[in-house]
DNA sequence: ATATTTCGTTGTATATTTACAACATTATAT
DNA sequence: ATATAATGTTGTAAATATACAACGAAATAT
């Protein structure tokens, strides 16, 4: 199967509650810099990988991953707030 | 990566919808044989892949797919009926 | 200032997913 | 009853994800 790039905000979540790379690694049970591969969006996870990175934020895969660029959490946040 | 068996409901939509693996297949972009091991949950499939279900049958990815084995939809229905 | 941790990256090996061909069985249509 | 389509399954090849080692650069702690 010809793959589409995905988009992630794991550096993101990561950065926000301030944890290292090895440390989610360890958490999901990957090896460090597969981390650092997703995190540069150099390959697909496979569903299991992004079940456990979305149940380690507790936030729905979605939310993580997309298959389109995803807007600062930021922009994100002020456009729903200027919508209601 | 030791991946965990991922349960679907993958059948169960095709059912509901009458459509054919083949056709599945089809409009998802993959091998017809692929979507019989996805069903057969013979194996984890990649996100992306994941995500062209999830956009065909227009239903989110963890209503399709689960860690936990996945209980009728008529019965998760009745209890969602029960609780209201 | 130096040590330590984290990050980015590259390369190679292994594991897993996906494609594809083949064929027997079951279901559906004519 | 026969043809056609759909399914279940198996095997092999290919593509892709993941593990793991290595190393230099950047950031952080002491």
């Amino acid at each position: 199967m010809i793959s589409r790039k995905l988009y992630n905000r794991i550096s993101l979540l990561r950065k926000e509650r301030d944890i290292s790379r090895k440390d989610l690694a360890e958490k999901i049970g990957v090896n460090f810099q597969t981390v650092g591969y997703l995190e540069r969006e150099e390959y697909n996870p496979s569903l299991d990988l992004a079940f456990k990175i979305s149940e380690y934020f507790n936030l729905p895969v979605e939310f993580i991953f997309s298959t389109k660029p995803m807007k600062p959490l930021s922009q994100e946040l002020y456009d729903k707030t200027k919508n209601q």
